[in-house]
DNA sequence: ATGTAATATTTTGTATGCCGAATTCATAGT
DNA sequence: ACTATGAATTCGGCATACAAAATATTACAT
């Protein structure tokens, strides 16, 4: 077996993000980086490469002689973030091969059937909603856009533990994930896309109201 | 007067890419750190930083004990930031106000009959080139998007000096420009929206035999 | 008591140093 | 002559050390 090789930055990234979706960070406080770097077991170096990453990527914001400090969530960039991401993902639909699409349609449809069984814990059902969602796009030829599809997805890691509790939406959402895999499964690519792109704005307005 | 004070990260980050449009860097060379650090006169840490920012960006590839080095240019990779910009932008249209893009029609009718007279110098062109979707984009209410734009824009900085020379294509451009400007003028922002699109997609292929 | 100035402390930003991995060059064996 | 193996060297990754800025604290004056 290939044992794991990576650069610390990338770890602590992934570490710290793992703790966003966990609401372990309270939005706004600043972070200091010698009790975090302790608290990870690194040094100041590579996590401060994780921060600048996660910087980049919307997750932080900094300011000069202040450090670092995640980004304070609000109704707006959440909608932002939500036209943003319906925007990309639709278009790596139209930058998919139609057959492909059509050959993943019964998967999707399956998974979005699995949906509403399983609502035991919160982690669960966002990570069946990612693996939905990348399958969907797994057919997209424009790697760079995939790339930046889950950069900007990081962004939107802070509204996560946001979701909880609730499971009205979360029928709705498989409903909308069941329509557009019957559109991909009837060879209509641009319908699909359509409703890809409602799903992401009805989402974002059933979140809406829970963000301050 | 206010004496600028930005992080040492922030003005290599924009060196490295200057030094980009002037093709100073060959594709594809690894980077020696201590060497360029040494260049520009920091030390190795902020212009790793640096480094892993435009990394994040896709200016440079970096792979485990081997560094980073700038990304080589590709057709596929050229057509497939060129699709990004594209939605990104008319995205942004989208979420501009249209009374703001009337008002600012005429400007950019303007701007885009002053294109072909100054073709002196290339960095010239390209800077009248960004002005010019900047004050396009400058009704966008999506700061979110505007950010993730200029990313996504350094990475195609790489193809910047390829451009030289060759002024026919840069009267089509000014032509498009013009079509796009009055759309707005005649508050078709949808039309518009469409002919940014087919802005993007024409200059794409325009490029496309200068990318070896 | 409150505001301000001076100082101390904390924390970020930058530089330097060390270690290990990866590449390169040399040498030996086929 | 070519490949394989090992030594040497380079270079990236991470840790530590230092410098500068910002914040907190205290003393003093009004």
């Amino acid at each position: 077996m290939p044992i794991e090789r990576r650069p610390l930055r990338e770890q602590i990234r992934e570490e710290l993000l793992s703790r966003l979706d966990r609401g372990d960070f309270a939005a706004g406080t600043d972070i200091n980086e010698a009790s975090l770097a302790a608290d990870l077991g690194v040094s100041r170096t590579p996590l401060r490469e994780a921060l600048i990453t996660l910087a980049g990527e919307g997750v932080l914001e900094s300011t000069q002689g202040r450090g670092f400090r995640f980004a304070p969530v609000s109704r707006r960039e959440f909608r932002e973030l939500c036209e943003i991401v319906a925007a990309l993902e639709s278009l790596a639909l139209d930058c998919s091969d139609p057959a492909h699409l059509r050959s993943i349609a019964p998967d999707l449809l399956k998974l979005a059937q699995d949906f509403p069984d399983n609502v035991a814990e919160q982690q669960i059902i966002e990570r069946h909603d990612d693996e939905w969602h990348d399958l969907l796009l797994s057919g997209c030829r424009n790697e760079r856009l995939l790339d930046l599809i889950t950069s900007v997805k990081a962004g939107m890691r802070r509204y996560a533990h946001l979701i909880a509790g609730d499971d009205a939406p979360l029928e709705r959402e498989a409903a909308e994930h069941r329509r557009i895999a019957e559109f991909l499964q009837a060879d209509e690519p641009a319908k699909a896309a359509q409703a890809l792109r409602d799903n992401w704005i009805n989402g974002m307005e059933r979140m809406m109201s829970r963000i301050p």
